[in-house]
DNA sequence: CTTGACATTCACCTGTCAGTGACATAGTGC
DNA sequence: GCACTATGTCACTGACAGGTGAATGTCAAG
């Protein structure tokens, strides 16, 4: 018996995300976190207070959203470094990518859907105040031209987008298009691509209607 | 005690649409319908033979989705009877109102993401059988031009309305609208409107920017 | 070595779940 | 009235959930 308090608090917060990643929210409880960390139970009351505290704990520890940075750091190569359409394009795809490498971030979403919990709502705080800052900075790379329909653009087809990656698990088909299959992500991309396109008035420079 | 087994099976049908509505998915079991129906639930493994084929009864019975008759039955009044852009727009904001009146049907969405079920597995069959009905007829009513970008928004915004009903009960904000209010619903369907318009190239009779 | 604090485990409580076997009762044909 | 069938009720099992009190083991200070 190892004792170590540090490491027995550190992982049970892993644990949080490894029962989520194999089970889903479904199956997160006291007693399978506390079974996957290879601990008693009792220790998730003792030093975290609760179930719904440690899963703050977990809230904070975790990498659950990304920063601006990832979605809209680097340059666009190319001519179309001042495009606006061209920036919004790259950052919603982006933005696809980035939810689709956090299983557990998708978990957390669709439940929040069906119950809201401690979990989301650290998510929905972390989110809110990223996107304010991504449609900030989405007008800055544009070369400062705002355009009254980029925040509708981003906020409509960034919701598109992400419960079309929420479906992608449980269901796949959408109006057709097979989301189980990297052929289908493509097919998103490019009707993002034709969409912002279309809806900024500026000509794509690679049609890809789907 | 009434000993009438087709009106028990019919309660036992009933109780699950309002275990559904009262108590969601979380909530929904044997135990939970049978209570709530006021009858034994053995009654559920002997008339229906099992959970799952009392779900796929209520499937059945039940006004899930919408008919296209409901999204795109009626003319549009006015100058814009032709216009394709209108009339999409028209069955986008229909859609969220038939979406909005049927909770039952939303519980079973947000569900899907996280399990599927008999029920959700039903609904996705009526939903993509009247999904592609839905856009031939808009072709039809748009004055049988056809616009390639249509099949595209419809999805897209589609998919995005859907997922912002459905977060609606547990969240409610997205983006910095609130859509617990009636005002947060009337700029989506400004959102829509404005989108589709400027996608499809039509200039919009009433513009109404987010 | 002794003592005491603390990490950890064990055993148990209560409640709910799905599912089943045995029993009670009502209606029907005879 | 009698027997039979179908409807409905009751009581139970085993599994699992969240939660708690007491006991066990380990380490370090004195």
């Amino acid at each position: 018996m190892v004792r170590d308090r540090v490491r027995s608090q550190a992982r049970l917060v892993a644990a949080v995300g490894q029962v989520l990643t194999e089970a889903g929210f479904k199956g997160l409880g006291v007693n399978a976190v506390a079974r996957r960390a290879d601990l008693d139970k009792v220790l998730i009351y003792r030093y975290f207070g609760g179930f719904d505290a440690l899963l703050e704990a977990y809230a904070r520890s975790g990498d659950l959203w990304w920063s601006v940075d990832e979605i809209v750091g680097e340059h666009l190569p190319g001519p179309e470094q001042d495009s606006l359409a061209a920036w919004c394009v790259l950052a919603l795809k982006r933005q696809v990518a980035a939810l689709r490498q956090r299983p557990v971030t998708q978990q957390i979403l669709a439940w929040e859907l069906v119950e809201p919990s401690p979990l989301s709502r650290a998510l929905s705080e972390l989110r809110e105040a990223r996107t304010r800052q991504l449609v900030g900075r989405l007008v800055e790379r544009g070369g400062g031209r705002a355009h009254g329909l980029l925040p509708t653009l981003h906020g409509l087809l960034g919701a598109a987008s992400l419960y079309l990656v929420l479906r992608a698990h449980s269901v796949g088909q959408w109006h057709g298009v097979d989301f189980t299959t990297e052929a289908g992500w493509g097919r998103l991309d490019g009707a993002i691509a034709a969409l912002v396109h279309a809806a900024l008035g500026e000509p794509q420079a690679t049609p890809s209607r789907r």
